[in-house]
DNA sequence: ATGAAAGCGCTAACAA
DNA sequence: TTGTTAGCGCTTTCAT
């Protein structure tokens, strides 16, 4: 039970040739599932398989993968695993390629652009079959490395121009959820603080941008003008958001009637400081999340959630891989709104 | 911008060779940065490198792996991605592998044994450098697989018996909870709601074992005998959860005044049955979660938490395997106490 | 119905 | 200081 380094070497395909009387082609055909094309023998077949499973033989895919000019290797890229929706993603890109007959290579990059450039080049150089870039500074630059080095490529959650993309409805998204949190809102505060407000993400980042402009256009429909200071894109970091929200509630005497918070870091910040409130005056502010995360269903006030569709992403992403589509279109995906579950709902709502 | 597969095929070694007038072994030992052993002059070097870097060229890892009899590739498994602490097993064993120059191969299971096989058979296959194996159903069959494949492996938390292990010290921080919620709980409530109780996991799961050691322990040194009935291993799906939970308020006529929850899953599961109930009886509970998730920090009651240390538990595997330790030692390593922050706490222990 | 042999791109003796 | 060459394990064309 307790042998050093590997024994035996691992058998190859031409021991199995020789315990077996039978030719490296005619082995490597058994073991590679296309016997039936050469018309070789059942009985033939069948016992290089046995020869081989009693060998513990298992086919080398470098080698394989050499010869055949690929590496059955699926290639994600992500910025972290530690967030739901990126988690979601993995999840659902193992079981695509999986059935695919690939091994899936999941990578993050921490949004580190000279990281994002060093993985993708290690990808390429493992040969992957093609790359699924989800989550990236540069965007440009990863595509520009994929086309260089042949390797089909396709974005997802985040729209890329040279080759085609799966993103989420963002605007679509923030739409609905700013039209949530308005129907819930207490109407009839004057003033800054009786206006909704958008916080968290990068105005840069392209789903920050279209969320804020489904937020604007909503708001702009029914409440009139927006207001710069309603939309405060502090960026993804749970201490920013925190010190942010502090200072709009300095600046306005109390929290907002209605807050659209745009990512899960941003509302744990925000949560740090509004646990810090008497209730009463959080009851009195409608949030709105644009991420999910099933705790927050349950926190002493409501808070309306949008769930990204990431099982669909990927499934659409694989299609696109399948079909070799390589031109830059775009495919929008619907998220879904996910209602409050909280004890305060049950209160309200139930009781 | 939009062309269509790879128009010229990948410069190889001998293309830059034929390009730069030296030879596949010289151009091969700049690439690879052997070339100062072997005294390649600085001027060769870098034409070489500049025509390289003029080709776009990048070193096919499938043949360099073939030739040298390694592939530079990491191999991880765990059963799922959407979890906090796979996630952060994940993000650290990127980092230790990248700090390594190796690849790293995610893979996840399901806790699906078929699977495990599968997957494994499938990364020795891809001839990973080694395998680390967090959280298998049938950890001996996979030990099994990878020494037939000459893999070396370390065990996750999770202890294996043909290799080395390192995993949490789940009875110290089932202990260390179980002290904290009895200090907590409110004393003289008469009869079984009185008494703590440990709810979730698998016994035959040996994290979910070593915990309920702890939690009798401790509750044993300080009660008196546990009774069979204070555990209740139900798993882990959190429909499970709330349906036990329930019936345990049924049977007690109340919930009890502590309660161990195993896992994040069977707290999400408690957390949709006691949220209909009154607060006042939630108030009565002292919960304490085997797992940790940020937001739950937040909820209306206080839930004292136990973080697994998961960047100590992955730095040291990747210790081990730097060692080539091969013999079947176990490493523990001590989880955090992570104390509430919510609401309640706000007002009760801060108000 | 099966075998022989070339060669995928790279590395590492060994030669010079 | 550099070049020649064998061969990693596999697939696949071409023969038979």
């Amino acid at each position: 039970m307790n042998d050093p380094r590997p024994l035996r070497p691992k058998p190859t395909l031409r021991d199995i040739a020789r315990l077996s009387g039978a030719s490296t082609s005619t082995v490597s055909s058994v073991l590679s599932g296309t016997w039936q094309a050469r018309r070789i023998s059942e009985i033939t077949a069948e016992r290089i398989r046995s020869i081989a499973g009693a060998q513990g033989y298992s086919t080398n895919r470098q080698a394989r993968g050499l010869r055949r000019g690929q590496s059955e290797l699926a290639g994600l890229i992500l910025p972290m695993h530690d967030n739901r929706f990126f988690a979601a993603i993995t999840q659902s890109f193992e079981a695509e390629a999986r059935a695919r007959n690939l091994c899936p290579v999941v990578v993050s990059t921490l949004r580190d652009p000279r990281e994002e450039i060093r993985t993708v080049e290690r990808l390429i150089s493992q040969a992957i079959d093609f790359l699924v870039i989800a989550g990236a500074t540069d965007p440009a630059a990863i595509g520009a490395l994929c086309r260089a080095g042949g390797v089909r490529h396709v974005y997802l959650d985040l729209p890329g121009h040279d080759a085609p993309s799966v993103v989420s409805d963002n605007r679509a998204g923030a739409a609905l959820l700013t039209e949530t949190i308005l129907d819930r809102m207490e109407s009839g505060t004057a003033g800054p603080r009786g206006r909704p407000y958008f916080l968290g993400g990068a105005p840069a980042d392209a789903a920050t941008a279209r969320r804020i402009e489904g937020f604007r256009e909503v708001v702009a429909a029914r409440l009139g003008p927006v207001d710069p200071d309603q939309v405060i894109a502090c960026g993804y970091a749970p201490s920013r958001a925190r010190a942010e929200i502090a200072a709009l509630r300095e600046r306005l005497g109390g929290l907002p009637v209605a807050l659209f918070v745009n990512a899960i870091t941003v509302f744990e910040g925000v949560l740090t400081h509004i646990v810090t409130l008497p209730p009463a005056e959080i009851e009195g502010c409608v949030i709105g999340c644009y991420d999910h995360d099933p705790i927050a269903s349950f926190l002493p006030f409501p808070v309306h959630m949008i769930r990204q569709n990431s099982e669909a992403l990927v499934a659409r992403a694989f299609e696109l891989i399948d079909a070799e589509v390589d031109a830059p279109l775009l495919v929008e995906i619907a998220p879904d709104l996910v209602p409050p579950r909280s004890i305060h709902s049950t209160r309200f709502d139930l009781g």
